[in-house]
DNA sequence: GTCGGCGTTCAGGCAACGCTCAGGTCGCTG
DNA sequence: CAGCGACCTGAGCGTTGCCTGAACGCCGAC
């Protein structure tokens, strides 16, 4: 469930959350979050901490669900007071990237204990989501944290190709305003960090986009 | 079983334990506490001393089950008085980190008499959870109470990525009101104290927290 | 062959982040 | 009541990461 009163965010966020497979229910104040809450039992909340009506951790006391806050970035003080174990939050402006490792994180810790893998693999190429560590062909890489955030949106989605804009759109803030040239930068830099072997992973498609890929025997 | 007055500190107790793999049953008041653990017997009840009906030592009294009371920080007085053997106290405004090892302390002693073995390795560093001893390449190192509640949580939670918001959370009191800076501070103490020999064990990822691990071989 | 777009890489400025140290407070102890 | 240890804060400083702009190279089109 998604509550928020900018109707930008509250669609940005549940069109993305839906793309990826979620039951998405949203709200726009307080008093509609708890009512639908109330009856819907969502397994998570992402909840804006400030709203038009009630206070966002007031909000939350009243939900029975774990509870990801949107919160401005300036907000350090709020921050710990509200969170309740099993809580989490995000600062505004966030990336979808980042909603969505956060929102798979709290979901993990309230429902399943056997914490499934973390990893993803593509070919000799390794991500540890919770460990945050990256090994290609058994060494260890160190990646700064956009580095990483744009390594596992490709290995997320690994074998599909993707445009320098949604790229933009899934690891940069949604407020982002430059170009499409930092992930051209970006990309540069994972390649001498992560791909700088054989057989090469990341793939440019000329006019298109990038794909990471295990290129095909043949 | 958790028993106490204010929703906050409930939902906060029954949460963390649950995350940690315990069965939590909950309770609001002294009544209900009687009343629930005589049809569930509980192995350990956590008892706000300070109830809206009941004395806190009266429930303890109608219980058949070892009790970690929960008393105001000033109450030197109350404390011995109702302590029965088997029984112990954490002080409020508590941090997660000091309930959970009382806990498992208070288990130990009543349930398993063949103490598991409360010794916390990685690499040569090794943590005596009974004996709050800290040793590093073979010599023991003194570490003031926070100093050893942070490496704890560190040890515990070793390979995994640690947020200071999550730190925050877990090794300081509830109700710390202060930003993450103490974090490193704290985080700089440990450093100098029991990782200045190779290997290096206390890893800042930026922008995401600590890791304490083993450096890999690669 | 040449030209224009597209992509790659590098260097540099800027801002954010984290480390450390010094200092102040509080509580305990002798 | 003086001394000490533990805790937290704040400021200064070095480092790291982020983004921009510009130069260079590749590739396809004509």
């Amino acid at each position: 469930m998604v509550v928020d009163d900018e109707p930008s965010i509250r669609d940005l966020l549940s069109a993305s959350l839906r793309f990826s497979g979620f039951d998405v229910l949203t709200a726009a104040d307080g008093e509609e979050a708890v009512e639908v809450a109330g009856r819907a039992s969502p397994d998570l909340v992402v909840l804006d901490v400030m709203l038009p009506d009630l206070d966002g951790f007031e909000v939350a006391r009243r939900i029975d669900a774990p509870v990801l806050f949107l919160t401005a970035r300036d907000a350090t003080e709020d921050k710990i007071a509200g969170l309740r174990v099993g809580d989490d939050y995000v600062t505004k402006p966030f990336s979808l990237e980042e909603v969505q490792a956060r929102i798979r994180a709290v979901l993990r810790r309230t429902r399943g204990e056997g914490s499934p893998a973390t990893r993803l693999k593509v070919a000799d190429l390794e991500l540890d989501e919770d460990a945050r560590e990256v090994w290609r062909a058994g060494r260890q890489v160190r990646l700064s944290p956009t580095e990483f955030k744009l390594l596992h949106y490709f290995m997320v989605n690994a074998g599909r190709a993707l445009s320098k804009a949604q790229i933009l759109d899934h690891v940069w803030n949604y407020d982002f305003g430059g170009d499409a040239g930092v992930v051209e930068s970006y990309v540069s830099y994972l390649r001498r960090k992560v791909d700088d072997v054989e057989p090469r992973l990341i793939h440019t498609l000329r006019s298109v986009g990038y794909v990471l890929r295990e290129p095909p025997a043949g």
